[in-house]
DNA sequence: TACCAGGAATGGTCTGACCAATACGCTCAG
DNA sequence: CTGAGCGTATTGGTCAGACCATTCCTGGTA
């Protein structure tokens, strides 16, 4: 008999007359505030699992359906992942510098920012850093940068470079600042260039022979704590990579194809 | 009587056979890539309207659960706004840098930052943009912050300074650099220094009558073209916050409670 | 002309069912 | 006793049809 939310018992059993706000929309909004608290707070931790969504039906007081819409919306949000089967159900997942620099990077390229403004907030950043990478650069942290190279210029060779290990070089760099803002904020400044480049089929002119050998000879001056070396040589690699893209007529990061 | 996704027709009308990945699962997740697809074509432009949900179900051949799922997702990625009522719908938005660095801010409370890191990346970069602050800051840049001052130093008087005030300052100050990926960038990082520190209730303290004097020498700095004197009003405006927050044992930004 | 009531469009929710994927445990053969 | 294999229970994914609440528009009435 369909109980709409209009009877006396909306559902969130004990809500008779005390509204807090004027929220009567939504149920389904109400549960995810809820699971987000208990995350915010430590309630939840990432690894736990959310009861089934039978469970949650009965314990909120709701249909499965609303249970469902609101897993869906925390699945979005990056703050549970869900798995089907027995023992399946909704995972309280950590979210990665990965996983939040991409979901940004989806809007980034949705916005209304032209590759020169990414580039520009690029130099800004990449540059700024570069002092407390040099600083802070751990042997470990050294180490990967040269594999990174190594496979950069192999892949060059074999005409296999793509734009990716050009990002991947950047964002292990940011990460030897030992700061997982600067590293998050770095990889999300490499998503949207990436879809921008990609779809534009430039990632092999962008990247030659002189950019690998600027990638190598960046390393090289944080191995010797170099900054005034690096930063010469980031401000360089940056500064040509701008001055490429802008041969492309500077396109809109949302419309790649460019129209004028 | 309930066809199941087992017999010949899925659901998603001429599959037969010629699936492209191995995906199967989770319809809903490809009414929010063909969305998602379109928007990013800019087949869909903000303020466009997507059909209704009863009609999106004939469209896609789906139930009206399944559109509705993947409009949550849709919703929850800010990509579109639902409305209720007739003329309602699904209604593609403008992703704003509001909006954005709202999402990201959620994040970034979740995942393994201090209030330190979050600062440091901040200096970092709001000392990085200054150039272009001064550089391209317009009149109407220059009146809006002499309000924002004002403001500031009259909510400072009867007690009512908050921390967003601080924060609007920052963000007007970023986007006078007139770079939209700069901007949202900056709006960002106020998100989750906001919640931490308003938790601790350390609003105030942070914002003397000091604080609010080096905003309005930042100003005429920025006025005057004087790219040296903001720099060091701006170094010395947030080492003093830096050093501050160090003093409230650098908590978590997810445990604003601190534990040691 | 101005206002208000009713209707139509649309999202929000409920119910109850079935399918699909997965993991656990039991049975039976070796 | 051990291992492989097959059920079976758990859980998410989807469907169908229904009703309610909100909102806008239209047409009738004062």
């Amino acid at each position: 008999m369909a109980m709409g939310p209009s009877d006396g018992t909306p559902g969130l059993g004990g809500t008779k007359g005390l509204f807090s706000p004027v929220s009567v929309d939504r149920i389904s909004e109400v549960i995810v505030e809820q699971v987000r608290l208990l995350i915010r707070e430590g309630k939840l931790v990432p690894g736990d699992r959310l009861p089934s969504e039978r469970s949650l039906c009965e314990q909120f007081g709701v249909s499965r359906v609303t249970v469902r819409e609101a897993l869906r919306v925390l699945e979005a949000s990056g703050l549970v992942e869900i798995r089907v089967g027995a023992r399946g159900g909704a995972f309280v997942i950590q979210p990665s510098s990965e996983r939040v620099g991409k979901g940004l990077a989806e809007l980034m390229t949705l916005a209304s920012m032209t590759a020169g403004d990414v580039t520009e907030a690029r130099m800004v950043f990449e540059l700024g850093i570069l002092p407390l990478v040099v600083e802070r650069a751990t042997e470990e942290d050294i180490a990967d940068l040269r594999a990174l190279v190594e496979q950069g210029l192999s892949a060059l060779e074999s005409g296999s470079y793509t734009m990716a290990m050009s990002a991947a070089f950047h964002v292990r760099v940011a990460s030897a600042a030992h700061n997982p803002a600067i590293e998050m904020l770095v990889q999300t400044f490499h998503g949207p260039m990436l879809m921008s480049l990609q779809q534009a089929h430039v990632a092999a002119p962008l990247m030659g022979p002189r950019g690998a050998h600027e990638h190598f000879e960046l390393v090289e001056a944080i191995e010797q704590r170099d900054l005034e070396r690096a930063r010469g040589i980031m401000t360089r690699h940056l500064q040509r990579t701008a001055d490429r893209l802008a041969n492309y007529s500077d396109p809109r990061l949302e419309n790649p194809g460019g129209e004028e």
